[in-house]
RNA sequence: CGGGGUGUGGCGCAGUUUGGUAGCGCACCUGCUUUGGGAGCAGGGGGCCGCAGGUUCAAAUCCUGUCACCCCGACCA
């Protein structure tokens, strides 16, 4: 492969578009391997293409290893798949949603376990033709309310989604270890760092689950990881160690005057300075209100959560923990109509009578004592004791994660760090195929509900994850197996140099190298360089003002490293490079 | 949906306060020079100033409305 730079269809921009924030957004653009086309909808050009089409083939050929089979549905879908299993209305906004000359609803599919459901349930129907393992790789459609960061939130994306049709517990386990091996070949073979993270199965149901995280600043999770053991979790599904139960006598609780102490700083300092007492804000035990919409129901229950009032709730590991059911701040209205709770006053002592599920978090053990709200306004009540002076419902994961947290399997300190979705697998379970009455005659000739898994890599994701894991300050920085081209070749200024330039190209087309060419006439070297940095292929080799003493300068991408070679040598100190 | 901001050649921006008929850098075209770090000089092409309405002799600029987009939070590969 030859690219020549004199034809090639690309226009690298200096300054950063004005609308990016993230490295990969600014850089895919300035580079000219995107452009926006509408929000969350991007354009690949020839350069991107190449990577777009890299990891593409890489995540193929891992998949076809691990003996899946491919398939490809359409993109657009008649709304009656979608209705079976509900999720015409459940997807809610984010469904793209259009309908045909005739009326007829259709949607741009968000992801396709309908579609491959239906499909094994219209082809297989032995229970020998089992396991089978399908997938696609596909360009999907979500109306996200706020598309963002380029490429790696878009509204129009490429997943590679599988799923795994199973007869019996065991063999969905297999499929799923099968995937999760077959998602670290293809994650280290794209050069992506990432951590494998316990992960809630969210509104997809389901159980075991784990997301692979590629760490990033710019990541939009949050996961924990214990360098101890081992252990990594996304901040939703961190479970939290409960201490030993407390016992022993403790004295009754009593209520306390704490005028004007709405929030748990002013209430520690009050309770310090006026009634004696010696406790930090972990000591006490915030609590607060929420409104939880089961979908399919329109009656929101109510629902006090127990924290540690050193803690904020974390919103989105209440929403986790809540799943399906969604939460909703409990506003001044919805206070109005339950005088019993008294905004910034409320303990738990009196839901049981209000008839108001509790739940709190695990560090609420038995036993424990703590200063919290007397349900009357200015005042708290200290010595209010777990299982004593309140029963919870139950615990709750929804208290904020914090550094140094103690890991759940060997309670060592934990680090948080910001990471990007990359892949998800997950062991779904029967829910589709219950909604699709998907069955395999068995040997005894009964029907056997087939047992399902579902998986996904974020493919278009997976190229602006590269950048933000691998660019520095002069521009992309590609691992040679998704690079555009092994080599990058700048032929700088006089014509004898871009002969030369160009001859070497030849020679290592002919042996197979990908090569980009730059044999631009006119245009001046510090321009070449500069293009050659920010489009990053993983080896530089520059026919310049060497020549005339018979050398050329070979760099490497990646550690900066330059080396002057003899001319004549050059052919095979880049294949040397490239590893060939 | 809540909060903040922006709409002016392909890209990045100034001009709007105080109305006078649109400018700068990059990119592009022509010529000459230059050729190891985003070259120089000269000449040139390209803009319904988001859209609609209004005020005015005159609107990018003032008024009203509207649309779009971007950024920060709630959802997801």
């Amino acid at each position: 492969m030859l690219l020549r730079m004199s034809s090639l269809f690309l226009r690298t921009l200096r300054d950063d578009p004005a609308d990016a924030e993230v490295p990969s957004h600014k850089l895919l653009v300035r580079a000219g391997y995107v452009r926006r086309v509408a929000p969350g909808v991007y354009s690949w050009l020839p350069l991107g293409k190449r990577v777009l089409e890299n990891v593409t083939r890489v995540v193929r050929e891992e998949m076809d290893r691990m003996g899946g089979q491919e398939v490809l549905f359409p993109a657009l879908l008649p709304r009656e798949y979608y209705e079976a299993t509900g999720r015409w209305t459940e997807y809610g906004d984010t469904l793209f949603r259009l309908k045909d000359r005739k009326g007829a609803d259709y949607l741009l599919g968000p992801t396709h376990e309908e579609m491959f459901t239906d499909m094994v349930k219209g082809e297989y129907s032995s229970y020998k033709d089992y396991p089978v393992t399908l997938y696609q790789i596909q360009t999907k459609y979500r109306d996200e309310a706020r598309p963002r960061a380029g490429i790696l939130r878009g509204r129009e994306f490429v997943m590679k989604d599988s799923y795994s049709f199973d007869l019996d517990d065991d063999g969905l386990k297999r499929s799923y270890e099968q995937h999760r091996e077959t998602y670290i070949r293809t994650f280290d073979r794209l050069g992506i760092t990432y951590k494998i993270c316990f992960a809630t199965s969210g509104a997809m149901g389901g159980s075991a689950s784990e997301e692979f995280l590629a760490p990033a600043e710019t990541g939009e999770d949050t996961f924990v990881a214990c360098h101890h053991c081992g252990y990594a979790a996304n901040a939703e599904a961190v479970t939290t160690p409960a201490p030993a139960a407390v016992t022993g006598e403790r004295p009754a609780q009593r209520v306390l005057d704490t005028p004007d102490t709405p929030t748990i700083e002013s209430l520690v300092s009050y309770v310090n300075e006026h009634h004696g007492l010696d406790i930090t804000a972990a000591r006490t035990l915030k609590n607060i209100v929420v409104k939880v919409v089961t979908p399919g129901s329109d009656k929101a229950e109510t629902l006090v959560v127990g924290v540690p009032g050193d803690r904020e709730v974390d919103f989105k590991r209440l929403e986790a923990a809540l799943a399906p059911g969604e939460p909703a701040i409990f506003e001044a209205e919805d206070f109005a109509k339950h005088p019993g709770l008294v905004r910034g006053y409320i303990g738990p002592q009196v839901l049981k009578d209000l008839g108001i599920r509790y739940l709190v978090d695990p560090r609420v053990v038995e036993g424990t004592a703590w200063v919290t709200g007397a349900n009357e306004r200015g005042k708290h009540a200290a010595d209010v004791v777990a299982g004593r002076d309140f029963v919870p419902d139950g615990t709750i994961e929804a208290a904020e994660v914090r550094e140094g947290d103690s890991c759940p399997v060997c309670g060592s300190g934990l680090s948080i760090d910001r990471g990007i979705e990359i892949g998800h697998i997950f062991q779904l379970g029967r829910k589709y195929a219950d909604a699709a009455k998907l069955d395999a005659l068995g040997p005894d000739g009964k029907p056997i509900r087939v047992t399902m898994g579902s998986y996904g890599i974020g493919v278009s994701r997976a190229v602006a994850v590269l950048v933000e894991q691998r660019h520095d300050e002069l521009g992309l920085v590609w691992p040679r197996e998704v690079a555009p081209a092994d080599v990058h070749i700048v032929g700088t200024g006089k014509e004898d140099q871009i002969e030369v330039a160009t001859r070497i190209a030849e020679e290592l087309d002919a042996r197979g190298v990908r090569v980009l060419l730059d044999d631009r006439p006119s245009v001046s070297p510090g321009v070449k360089f500069k293009d050659a940095e920010l489009l990053g292929m993983p080896t530089i080799l520059i026919v310049g003002r060497g020549l005339s003493q018979g050398v050329a300068e070979l760099r490497d991408r990646v550690s900066g490293a330059k080396e002057e070679i003899p001319i004549g040598e050059a052919v095979e100190r880049v294949l040397a490079a490239c590893g060939a």
